[in-house]
DNA sequence: GGTTTACTTGAACGATCGTTCAAGCGATAA
DNA sequence: TTATCGCTTGAACGATCGTTCAAGTAAACC
């Protein structure tokens, strides 16, 4: 094995994550991972098969994050710092806020079945994670008992996706972290009652 | 002139709308429109051209909807069944819950310069009709005096991308309607400090 | 030492991409 | 009648797409 695996997927994530799965040609991949389409075939199957690869490594280091945010002394805080920094990254990382699950969910047609099973359980692993926040939230008294654990949590996942779409296109950090005040201020506010 | 351009036009925006700009081939356009490629760059010098008019005619179509919702007598309540028709639609008009301008975003270094342009200004145009809506209920009475207009306006836009994202995947409306209920809420509430 | 296995190379494949163009059609103007 | 114009047709173009494959290499196993 000549070259690292690990290496090989980071790399291909950065492009991916840059161009998008359908953008992200193979004589692109070819070039950022310096090797060749027999290479890459044998390892890989096909472009698809190294798509799924990225996406899963994506959503591990999510998840690993996620976890973090869970165990940190105060989560609302970590939570706030979260968003910050997936949000206000310097503009040479622009492509880094937004997700990479999010971003090929746009793309979701385009991609084969079996990457598309990958990105919509990475999807969900994500609002699990948002979730278990949520509930250490709870736990340490940052959030009041009444909350409506799941329904936070897919409106958290909603307030991220949104965020990112929008953090992508605003050139101005403080009105970015201005939304994600109101995130917090929201997140501590009134629930929609269940009945209709 | 054989055919009608308006028809055209929404033929064409049904298709983009589905399947994006990059994914909409111009044989798959040829085929939605019953003409031959000949004809269709004699009219719209290239696909980008025809992009580029169909993402105005969108934007012309959401500005007048925006426009009916600023103009009724409870923009508020106006507001609401705005968000509901366009993020519950019926199944076989799924592809309608994803604003097209926000799908042309993430696909946005694949769009040629000309229709780029066109997105992002129609992109304006919308943040533009938020506004106008806030401004609306607040001379209603149905916001508070002191909302942050052009704050709520941008959190407002920023709301519905993460709904649309969030819609699409959604296959329980009751559960849609619930983060309507919450936009609503946090509407009326608490607006994050100048200072920090 | 020989065989297998995992991986490598790079030319080449067929399919599809957006686009062009010579040629034709029908309505309008001179 | 002739010329011009906007619009039509459909075959064909060159470029690029994801992928294949014969051939080679180096380490691992028998």
């Amino acid at each position: 094995m000549k070259y690292d695996h690990d290496e090989i997927i980071e790399k291909a994530t950065t492009l991916f994550w840059q161009r998008g799965f359908q953008a992200a040609g193979m004589r692109d991949i070819q070039q950022a991972l310096d090797m060749r389409p027999g290479s890459i075939y044998a390892r890989f199957q096909s472009k698809e098969g190294l798509f799924k690869l990225v996406v899963e490594h994506y959503a591990d280091n999510s998840a690993k994050r996620f976890k973090q945010v869970t165990e940190a002394r105060s989560p609302l805080d970590a939570l706030y710092h979260f968003f910050e920094t997936a949000l206000t990254g310097p503009d040479e990382q622009r492509y880094m806020r937004q997700c990479l699950l999010v971003k090929s969910i746009a793309e979701l047609e385009l991609i084969g079945d079996i990457a598309k099973k990958a990105v919509l359980e990475s999807m969900q692993t994500l609002k699990a994670g948002f979730r278990n926040i949520i509930e250490a939230c709870i736990e340490k008294g940052e959030l009041p008992e009444h909350t409506p654990t799941s329904t936070a949590a897919e409106w958290l996942q909603n307030q991220f996706v949104g965020l990112r779409a929008f953090a992508l296109l605003q050139d101005d950090n403080q009105t970015t972290i201005k939304m994600i005040d109101k995130v917090i201020i929201d997140l501590k506010g009134q629930w929609p009652q269940q009945t209709h």
